[in-house]
DNA sequence: GTCTATAGTGAGATAGAC
DNA sequence: GTCTATCTCACTATAGAC
C-alpha cells in the first residue's frame, strides 16, 4: 500500500520535519519514518508512554511492528525523537517577541501563534503535556537549558517594556507561565471544554471566538489594548 | 508496621476523607482504603494509569498486593474511586462565586483557592489533568453533567455582574478555562515551573508571588482591582 | 481479614527467513 | 530492507492456605 508516490529526483519535495543533523536515509527511510513518528504522535497523546504499544503504533502507520524497531530501535527512542521534534515548534512562538515591536502587538501575536498551534497541533501539545506532567524525565535537560535561556531573553524584552512605561508592570516569567497554560488548555484539556460547552468537536469559530477572549483578558491584564491589526501570527 | 494507632471507640475522629454513601466498613478498613487512596493517588500522578503498576501502590502503602484488590476489586475501581475524591474537591472553591458578593473579592477568593490547592495537593492535580489529556473516559458524564450545570450556575452570576457594570465584558466560561489553566499550571507543570525558576523546588514564597502576579493580571484583565483584603479563599 | 504462590495475558524486543 | 515467529518478562488478578 503506497510505495512510491512521486519518486522524482531531485532535493525532497518538502523537509516535512527538520531532522536532527542531516536528513539521513533515503526517501523510503524518511518516509516510513515519517509515518511512524506521526501514528506515534497520535498513539502517546492518547495513551502515554506506557500505554502506548509498539503494536498500535504499527497498526496505525500500517507497517508491521518489527520495521519501528529497525528505524528507532526501541521504544524509547521513539518516544524521544518525537519529544524532539515537538520541542523545536514549541519556542518557535517566542520570535514574536522583540524589543522593537509593539508590546500589545508582539503578545497578541504570541497568543494567537500558540492558540493555532493548539488548534492546528493538539496531538503534539497532549504528548508534551503528558511528558510534563510526568516529571519531564527525558526533556529535563531541555527545560532547565535552551528555554529557560530563551525565557530569560524574552523576559528581558518585556522588563524593557515595562521599565520604558509601555504596559502595566508584570511578572515576565510568570506572564509567560499563565500564557503557556491559557493556550495550551484548548490543546490538552480539549475534552473538558467540549463537555462544557456542549461541543461534539472544537470548530474554528470555538477557537476564533476563544483567541478573542484571550487577547482581550490578556492584554487588557498587561494595560494594553488590542491592536486593531490582529496579527497573523505566521 | 502501624496496626491500630488510636483505636478509640466513638464516631470515627475525623471523616478524613468523605465516602460515597456512608462511611462503609471498620475502623481497619477505613484506615487501610485511605493508605491505599494516599498511596494510589502519588503513583497514579507519577506515572499515569497504565504506567502505574498494583505492586507500586501496595509497595508505597506497605501493604501486600492482594489487599488492594480486596478492598478495591480491581485497578480500575481503584483510580476511579480517587478520581471521584478528586473532582469533589474541584468544585469546591466555585463556593466563592455568589451574586451577592463583590466581584473583585470572589473572583481572587476563587484564584486563591485553587492556587492553595496546587500548593497543598498538586498530586491530586495531576491525576485529574492525565485523565482529561487522555480522553476523560472515567469522568465524562461528570464534565458533561455536573461539572456543565455548576460552571453554567456561575457564568450567570458572572453574567450578572457585567450587565450591571461592575467589571468588563467577559465570557464567564472562557474566564474559567483560564482561571484553572492558569492556577493549575503550577501543579501540573511544577517540573517545567522550577526548570525555568531555576528551583530545586517551590517554595510557599514561590506559590505566594505566583499568586499575586496572576491576581494582578486576571483582575486588572477583569477591568476589577485587587482588594486590599486579599481573601483567606476557606 | 490477610497474604503467598501462581495462573494467564500482553508487552518490548529480536532472530532469522526472505 | 522487510516481516513472521518467538523469546522473555512484567503485569493484573485470583485461588487457596492461614
Amino acid at each position: 500500500m503506497m510505495k512510491f508516490s512521486a519518486r522524482s529526483a531531485g532535493p525532497a519535495l518538502k523537509p516535512s520535519l527538520d531532522t536532527p543533523a542531516r536528513p539521513a536515509g533515503g526517501r523510503t527511510r524518511q518516509a516510513n519514518e515519517a509515518r511512524i513518528l506521526e501514528a506515534a504522535e497520535a498513539v502517546f497523546a492518547e495513551a502515554g508512554f506506557t500505554g502506548a504499544s509498539m503494536q498500535a503504533i504499527a497498526e496505525r502507520a500500517g507497517l508491521p511492528k518489527a520495521n519501528l524497531h529497525y528505524y528507532f530501535g526501541t521504544k524509547e527512542l521513539l518516544y524521544r525523537t518525537l519529544l524532539g521534534r515537538i520541542l523545536d515548534m514549541w519556542v518557535d512562538a517566542f520570535d514574536h517577541i522583540t524589543p522593537d515591536r509593539d508590546p500589545a502587538e508582539a503578545i497578541a501575536a504570541y497568543i494567537t501563534d500558540k492558540m493555532r498551534w493548539s488548534r492546528t497541533r493538539p496531538l503534539a501539545s497532549k504528548v508534551f503535556a503528558n511528558e510534563v506532567i510526568h516529571g519531564a524525565q527525558q526533556i529535563e535537560g531541555y527545560l532547565s537549558g535552551k528555554l529557560r535561556q530563551i525565557v530569560a531573553e524574552k523576559a528581558a524584552v518585556i522588563d524593557g517594556w515595562v521599565a520604558e512605561g509601555r504596559m502595566a508592570p508584570v511578572d515576565p516569567v510568570h506572564l509567560f507561565f499563565t500564557l503557556w497554560a491559557t493556550t495550551q488548555t484548548y490543546a490538552d484539556f480539549e475534552v473538558q471544554v467540549r463537555a462544557v460547552l456542549a461541543r461534539d468537536r472544537l470548530t474554528e469559530s470555538d477557537f476564533d471566538h476563544a483567541t478573542d477572549q484571550i487577547l482581550r483578558l490578556m492584554l487588557r491584564g498587561c494595560g494594553l489594548e488590542v491592536p486593531h491589526t490582529v496579527p497573523d501570527g505566521r
